[in-house]
DNA sequence: CCATTATACGGATCACTGATCCATTTGTCA
DNA sequence: TGACAAATGGATCAGTGATCCGTATAATGG
């Protein structure tokens, strides 16, 4: 790749990274295009779809979300660190807003770019749900991919209007239906 | 209105709600137009704008979700009602892609023609719900808003890709946070 | 039953989107 | 410096929702 373009690459991808932080997953190409000061023709060539622009945006975002997870495993108890990362995940999936569809299909197709990003995310997840599932911490009828989509369900919802004050409690009430240690703590018991 | 208008009002509501189930919240207004039979600026006319489209789609809809809460509440002990209606408010959510986002930010704004009816429909499942807590078979810490965030949470979660195969297991999973008498039945309980 | 009038209709058009083409510019290397 | 491949971006295309306005028609009064 010529210079300029290796600079160009690079330009766009951190444009284009505020724009979506600003407008959400559907933000204007051309937009994301004018701000970094470039051509339309530039932006999709480096990325020929949306898709493609997201996938270099995000691969740095889940591998660190990756990583973050190995790094929990060895650091936390198991329920511990599963819920830090349920905590991160969700930050992240609202962050990005429309962004899970994205990812939800790229798990499906093989030949996705985002395929392999996807798979070792949702392994990782499953590494650190297997631990608390042998602890006996976790429902144990859950596998990596549930755990995803309820991460994602709940990043997902917190993005909507509305919802956002409660993430708090939400996000306690989802954690207590992933774990069995903590059911439900301040609830009236009946009997 | 004129009676050759109140005809093509219903038509392109029939059509609409054909065209929505099949390509989901985001269909081209000018492919329900054309299917309609009518010009694209008629469509336009009887429904300004997309919402309003889908506040006239949905209100039915609604209000017999509506009703049908007040069915269960008399005819199901407290927390088969919730659960009942529950799954019929996933299968909603579902059914019309896209449509909670619509229905959230209805909420939030008093002023949308959807207000009145998303305030039923939570009124409606916070009496399911309250009911339920009474007994002490729900988890006293939910209110009617939160219970519609998560049908609308897991309903957009199987209208994912990849998602749908495991919609009842979800579902399952789902109600268990939500009711206290039936804590993740097919578990390996710790202590 | 016909003439008038208000109403509804829809083709044409506008601004916008993502995508594509290709003449021009620019970096690179001999 | 010269030549060539690579990268650029303005122009253009089909698509979207929205708007305008001349035309067709339903409703009404004579």
């Amino acid at each position: 790749m010529r210079a300029d373009a290796r600079k160009n690459y690079s330009h766009i991808l951190a444009v284009a990274r505020d724009v979506v932080a600003e407008h959400g997953a559907d933000a204007s190409m051309r937009d994301i295009a004018r701000r970094a000061g470039v051509g339309l023709a530039t932006l999709l060539r480096h990325f020929p779809t949306r898709e493609a622009l997201f996938e270099a945006l995000l691969r740095t975002n889940l591998d660190a979300l990756t990583e973050k997870a190995g790094e929990l495993e060895t650091s936390s108890s198991p329920d511990e660190a599963l819920v830090s990362w349920f905590r991160e995940m969700v930050a992240f999936v609202q962050s990005y807003s429309g962004v899970v569809a994205l990812m939800a299909s790229a798990h499906e197709d093989p030949d996705s770019a985002l395929y392999a990003t996807c798979a070792a995310v949702h392994s990782a997840g499953a590494r650190l749900l297997l631990r608390a599932q042998t602890e006996g911490t976790a429902r144990a009828d859950l596998d990596g991919v549930e755990l995803f989509g309820l991460m994602s369900a709940l990043g997902w919802l917190v993005g909507q209007p509305g919802f956002a004050p409660r993430e708090d409690h939400l996000f306690h009430v989802m954690t207590s239906a992933i774990l069995t240690n903590r059911p439900c703590t301040d609830i009236k018991k009946a009997a």
